[in-house]
DNA sequence: ATCCCGAGGG
DNA sequence: CCCTCTGGAT
């Protein structure tokens, strides 16, 4: 894409969705942090099923230490992955507890030090509740970059750099949630629905899906 | 069978 | 680089 092209893309997002926002749920930067770090592997929905419960009793890292790893593997059983996500969630508390005087700090690199907590959900956190300009490429960042041509790579990391270089003010901001919920409700993985996109004709996927799949409606006998 | 706001370990 | 962790939705 030209930058012409780039430009026009995220103001077509950004025209859809003037103040986008997470659709993770939380009331602070610690319920913030516990929930990106839950959200791996899993959909926001699933994951603000569990958080709803476990955020009404727990809001502070002293709160879930006193929860303790097995109790807070009762909230979040119905999440993938929950075994090391509570050891790492009850490892991440005591540490923002002996290191960070119970407070999440606005680093990267500290942020990144704390258990189950890469590259990714640091960025999250610096953008959700820091206001700073990250690009945490997740799953949908990552394939929406690589079919529209927006910004290639093989990493996430290859693909964040090629961001940072080409997304423009004003779009900055919030260019990371424009991206992801193109990716969740438009350009989905297995079906894109090119038809209602808002930037196909800026787009260089080869495999576009212009029309919608017949309906799978069983006509009745 | 595939995908979901990945991270850590080998 | 690869593998493993994991339930729920589609």
């Amino acid at each position: 894409m030209t930058k012409d092209e780039i430009f026009e893309f995220f103001r077509r997002l950004a025209e859809d969705n003037p103040a986008p926002e997470t659709e993770l749920e939380y009331g602070n930067a610690y319920q913030l942090v516990v929930a990106v770090a839950l959200s791996a592997q899993a959909t926001d929905v699933g994951v603000n099923k569990a958080t709803r419960k476990l955020f009404a009793e727990v809001e502070t890292p002293e709160q879930m230490i006193a929860l303790g790893e097995e109790g807070l593997k009762e909230h979040i059983k119905t999440i993938g992955l929950f075994n090391s996500k509570a050891k790492n969630v009850i490892a991440l508390s005591q540490m923002l507890i002996d290191e960070f005087g119970g407070e999440v700090p606005d680093t990267r690199d500290a942020l990144v030090k704390l258990p189950g907590v890469g590259r990714k959900t640091a960025n999250v956190v610096l953008n959700c509740w820091f206001g700073q300009e990250t690009f945490a490429v997740d799953t949908h960042i990552f394939r929406v970059g690589n079919r529209t041509g927006l910004a290639r790579g093989k990493t996430p990391e290859q693909v964040e750099a090629k961001l940072e270089k080409r997304v423009p003010q004003p779009f900055r901001l919030h260019a990371h949630h424009w991206l992801i919920l193109h990716g969740r409700y438009i350009c989905k993985a297995r079906v894109p629905e090119c038809w209602r996109c808002p930037v196909v004709d800026l787009c260089a996927f080869k495999q576009k899906v212009l029309q919608p799949p017949a309906s799978r409606a069983k006509a009745p006998k």
